[in-house]
DNA sequence: TAACTTTTCGTGTACGCACACACAAATATA
DNA sequence: TATATTTGTGTGTGCGTACACGAAAAGTTA
């Protein structure tokens, strides 16, 4: 690896010089400066971020604002061990990563859990922006402190946010489509169950399912869609009349797309005469899901690579920060994964590891 | 932060004292170790991971040897761009990296090959086991230089590599099957197009056709396959001659399996008024099978994950040099990823991102 | 033009912190 | 007393950062 050190040789300078042309600090003369960049050039130096973050002894230090997970919703544990993943990675680049989670149905929670990171006066941000109203004001705080930061999971547009890390619902809505024609190919009749605190809050909800009713459309196949709404979508009895009621007054329905990661509790909410007859497709790799998907009541999963999206996010702010220039690409999409029964625990494999290894 | 320095003041010991201690190094006795230990615990001592990155520099090497790629097989070009990757992510850890590339089709040259990686005495190497008569003696070679060795792509047992970085070809060709039933539920006929130099050498291509078979099998469902053997599957006027004139004689057939990175040429070969009628599915996210993709001749890929591959085997032999202790798992399977025609661009972003960068 | 000041340009090096090796001192064994 | 063995010390190294300071060039004044 060269260094520093060499490149100074090589130009016949002190360090100190070559330093200052990296930094652009100034009191080099241009022929120097020019000889000196010639020759970073052509070794395609670039300093060694450890050595670098040693001797500005830590400056960085991201905290990621996500919902907290619990055993009733285990998606966001994902972005968590993703986060933390990517911490371990860049530790010794001196960035410091922590984690701040609040209640995903709360928006006071949010807020105040903002305030809290606050305090740890970070220098860059990740954050899920869960409630667009509350988002506005941590936003316009973050940025009169002239602290970046970086949407993850959940894209709203309007913001300054550096960047955003997630899927592309629509698409992703689209391949769901996709999937429950090739599962289904002769022309019929599709429900797709959503959640009614979904409606107004979640944009990734609507786009997947415009992206579903796209794929038909657009490919010309004349399957419709019935849409069902339910109030709280939860594990109760009146979720579980609801949609068994409708099933046995729509006869003709063959297939269910729940554009949410709520499918296990559609799954278990379904009786079982009605089930075997139906083809499912979901969101989601969380355990509860998997396990849907394995003992086959559901079809096909799209995952939203959630770990992914946690350890992308760290790796990318930490670049941001050390380079001190803008992302070159606003929206990071990742991959659209497709899983089944039989490709799923090797897509788990990544997340499981790390889980262990901490 | 409290340093090292520090807790030796403390001790009344200096500081490689305390370094011994914390690393279980020996040379203390029991009674200073004592001391130490209890000081590093009451101040909840860790070591500075960025010093210990720097410190730890120790001049690790890592040579690959690997296919070489170029337009007419471009598979082998995501190996060595994941490697290269891995490569820049190392580097600041005090780890070279370097490729070495051979022609796959013969074995001299990955003999010679390796014997010119072997004279810049890595302390490790990733290859890709081409040819199993010639790796054993890479194999001893290696072993008797104590140098570890991991096994990247392609899978053969009875060796003592650190590691296998791949695709479960099995689970994969099953998955494919899946897919193939999927596209065609009803009972049917499905070709499975092999070339000739694959039957002795490649045991994945073996691997995967029997795992496309066994869906059918297990599931017991009653479709057929039926296997084409050509000589040398590259796009020749023979090759030509042979499909069509195999789908002539078989009109039942309705789906075709290429269980190799070809299927492009596959699908160059065929006549348009067959192809338009076929499902087919392959392997691999070369540009060429993804072009198929995206004009609807071919449904489904199934992705290796070459690029990856690369990737986290240098990761992995990093980690392995660095800690110096074996990896856990022997076999890294990496995910196997279902490519559609609308996933597979987000699916290459890594990628792409990467090779544009470079 | 000499004598001086200011600016520009460049040098040298201490520092951040952990690591590991060479070596010294202390203690034990023969 | 001479020789091992145990225990502990001192210091160079990894590499970039930033500051204090020296040298040279340019500008100013009498």
């Amino acid at each position: 690896m060269i260094t520093i050190k060499d490149i100074a040789k090589e130009a016949k300078v002190s360090e100190g010089t070559v330093d200052r042309v990296i930094h652009n600090r100034g009191g080099v003369s241009k022929k120097t400066q020019a000889r000196i960049e010639k020759i970073l050039e052509y070794h395609n130096f670039s300093v060694n971020p450890v050595a670098s973050a040693l001797a500005m002894k830590n400056k960085h230090f991201i905290a990621a604002l996500i919902p907290e997970h619990n055993d009733s919703d285990l998606f966001w544990k994902s972005p968590y061990l993703g986060i933390l993943k990517g911490a371990d990675d860049v530790k010794s680049f001196g960035v410091k990563v922590k984690n701040f989670t609040f209640n995903q149905y709360d928006p006071n929670s949010y807020l105040n859990t903002f305030h809290e990171l606050l305090k740890t006066k970070p220098t860059a941000v990740i954050m899920v922006p869960n409630f667009s109203k509350e988002t506005k004001l941590i936003v316009s705080k973050l940025e009169s402190l002239n602290i970046p930061y970086l949407f993850l999971n959940i894209d709203i547009d309007g913001f300054n946010n550096e960047a955003f890390v997630g899927q592309d619902s629509y698409m992703a809505g689209y391949i769901a489509g996709k999937l429950m024609h090739l599962s289904i190919p002769k022309h019929s009749t599709f429900l797709i169950i959503q959640a009614r605190h979904n409606i107004t809050k979640n944009n990734a909800v609507s786009n997947r399912i415009k992206g579903f009713n796209d794929f038909f459309l657009k490919n010309d196949i004349h399957s419709k869609t019935q849409t069902l709404k339910i109030e709280n979508l939860n594990n109760s009895l009146e979720t579980r009349e609801k949609i068994n009621l409708y099933l046995k007054q729509h006869p003709e329905i063959e297939g269910i797309f729940v554009p949410s990661s709520r499918i296990y509790i559609v799954v278990d909410c379904i009786s079982t005469n009605y089930l075997k007859n139906l083809k499912l497709i979901g969101f989601d790799n969380t355990p509860q899901n998997i396990e849907c998907l394995k003992n086959d009541s559901v079809s096909f999963l799209i995952s939203q690579k959630p770990f992914e999206q946690g350890y992308e996010s760290v790796r990318l702010l930490t670049d941001y920060l050390k380079n001190k220039k803008s992302l070159l690409n606003n929206k990071i999409y990742l991959p659209i994964d497709i899983l089944t029964k039989e490709n799923v625990d090797y897509n788990e494999r990544n997340k499981f590891v790390f889980e262990n290894v901490n």
